[in-house]
RNA sequence: GGUCUAUUCGUCUAGGGGUUAGGACGCAUCCCUUUCACGGAUGAAACACGGGUUCGAUUCCCGUAUGGACUACCA
């Protein structure tokens, strides 16, 4: 039989990160068996929807290499692919539960419901939900006789149609990462399966479709593990065979470290947009403009933005709470599918570190050509209204690739190649720039009229030359040189530097610096 | 509170009845170097605790502690 998986997110925002890990596992499982990937659109919440959040789902997926062979976006035979599309395909099913006993309508109000929970409370009962034991103590299709139920339906009382969870059963089911997975029927509650307003809850939802499309294996977060014994009985319910299921380890938010990486405090829980936000990471994969589920505006920088790649967040999301059994930690996405299995998921969830990411993402950059590096550099300044040759890009990337660990620093930290420094650092100034510098910087900048043909190894004879004669070390001068041409105290290799900026550039600097700058020592 | 579940360096993890408990990120030191990075070398750093079982337990079992998910007419 044909795999197939799904990813169902809801379109109540931006795809948060964990979802993005989701979607991986499941394109990686299903690449792996030759199988099939499908996207749906789980918009049965119409409170909750945001509009775009569909198109940025597509466009992430997009962007980090996932390719959806059916579903929303791509169209297939069990279209329609949008859950708010499919209404009337779940409102059989539902009659079919409710002609069988195995559903039932509830009337109780939003009030009621609570003062049922209270009274529960109140008299010291462990379980408050709407169950077996509940139900029968509520307005329902169970307590009413038919009659006074069909009254309330025709005089158009809300109501919400419940599963009638049975007394007595124990539900198992085999999870591919957890084992066996055993409750009894007992402590499940009789979960709405259809809301007042006509669409279906999630869980009924969710196993119509699973089944309709014909999913094989059910790849989810972890959160959905409890009520996935509900899932269970209602495959069975319906006379179906349940797919697999494979609950992923959730990933949880790191600590709060200070500068140094000690630990300020200890954070537990899952991660949220909120920790993203307060340790500075992005938590989306692209950046989004747009409301959230609570209708509150957000702008917030994806990791694309943020200068990370897609073969980075890839590898360094694989990685969290799975490993294919050896030292080897950089994987291609080709690799990934290669070697992956859904066994050896971890059961627990891990803890995001940005810097691992960061480490990722330094490794890919190197993996970069020059070219596609120096076309980045030039349309970075260009919107700067910065020019820049091809020539001279191509010298910074090769001056600065090594040193950068995302793309938009190789401009970031170069801008003192397009303009000379404003301010000197003061403490290098105090420390290096002395009489002796200074006499020795005017030789080398007098020296370098004679050059021909400048470039650093020729920069780099004509000052060996000046020291020579003068009888000093290089290190005498090359913090002042340095100071003069960047105004830093560190930075690349000065002669490239020095090669890059040309030799008129070069030696304004140095005169302008020695005109600037007050001799201390 | 209830249901389910997990626990190896700070973090991600390998391993598994007998190992010097391995790797990676991060950190530290040294080397390279005109500086800062890069690179190289080295180092500090872990089996939550208590009982069993066993010749032997970090590994198996039971408790305890701690962590996690869920506990909506949200997904």
């Amino acid at each position: 039989m044909e795999v197939r998986v799904r990813f169902a997110p809801s379109p109540t925002g931006a795809l948060h990160i964990g979802g993005v890990r989701t979607a991986l596992f499941n394109y990686l499982f299903a690449k792996k068996m030759g199988g099939k990937m499908l996207l749906r659109i789980e918009d049965t919440d119409q409170k909750r929807f945001v509009p775009g959040a569909e198109e940025y789902i597509i466009e992430s997926l997009k962007w980090v290499g996932i390719h959806i062979d059916e579903g929303q976006g791509v169209g297939g035979p069990h279209a329609p692919y949008r859950q708010s599309e499919r209404k009337e395909i779940y409102q059989k099913y539902v009659q079919q539960l409710l002609g069988e006993g195995k559903a039932y309508y509830a009337f109780d109000t939003d009030v009621e419901l609570e003062a049922m929970r209270q009274r529960l409370k109140a008299a010291g009962a462990a379980n408050t939900s709407y169950n077996a034991l509940t139900r029968t103590q509520m307005r329902n299709s169970l307590t009413l006789n038919e009659d006074q139920t069909k009254q309330l339906i025709d005089a158009g009382t809300p109501y919400v149609i419940r599963i009638k969870v049975p007394m007595k059963e124990e539900i198992r089911f085999k999870d591919l990462i957890r084992d066996w997975v055993v409750v009894h029927a007992n402590t499940l509650d009789d979960k709405v399966l259809m809301k007042s307003d006509g669409l279906p809850t999630y869980h009924l939802a969710n196993i119509v479709d699973d089944h309709l499309m014909q999913i094989t294996h059910v790849i989810r977060g972890d959160e959905w593990l409890p009520s996935a014994p509900l899932h269970i009985l209602l495959y069975k319910f319906l006379g179906w065979e349940a797919p697999q299921f494979a609950h992923l380890p959730l990933i949880l938010k790191p600590d709060l470290l200070d500068e140094k990486g000690k630990i300020i405090e200890e954070r537990h829980g899952k991660l949220s947009k909120r920790d993203a936000d307060e340790m500075g990471f992005p938590i989306f994969p692209l950046t989004w403009n747009g409301t959230n589920a609570d209708g509150e505006d957000i702008t917030s920088v994806g990791y694309r933005e943020a200068g990370y790649y897609k073969e980075a967040l890839i590898n360094f999301l694989a990685l969290l709470g799975w490993n294919d059994g050896t030292d080897k930690e950089l994987f291609s996405l080709d690799e990934l599918i290669d070697s992956f299995t859904l066994g050896r998921i971890h059961k627990t969830g891990s803890k995001f570190d940005i810097r691992k990411a960061k480490w990722f993402n330094q490794h890919y950059l190197r993996q970069k050509p020059d070219s596609e590096l120096a076309d980045g550099l030039v349309n970075a300044l260009q919107q700067k209204s910065i020019p820049c040759s091809q020539e001279k890009a191509n010298k910074i990337v090769h001056l600065m690739k090594e040193r950068v660990t995302f793309p938009q620093e190789i401009h970031e930290q170069t801008e003192f190649l397009f303009q000379e420094p404003a301010v000197y650092e003061e403490a290098v100034v105090q420390t290096k720039w002395n009489q002796e510098a200074v006499t020795l910087l005017t030789a080398f900048k007098d020296e370098l009229v004679t050059i021909t043909e400048f470039n650093a190894e020729t920069a780099k004879a004509t000052l060996h030359t000046v020291l020579e004669k003068a009888g000093v070390k290089i290190g005498k001068v090359m913090p002042a040189l340095r100071l003069a041409l960047t105004g830093a105290g560190h930075g690349p290799d000065l002669m490239q530097i020095m090669d890059i900026l040309g030799k008129e550039e070069t030696s304004n600097r140095i005169k302008k610096a020695i005109d600037k700058l007050v001799v201390i020592g």
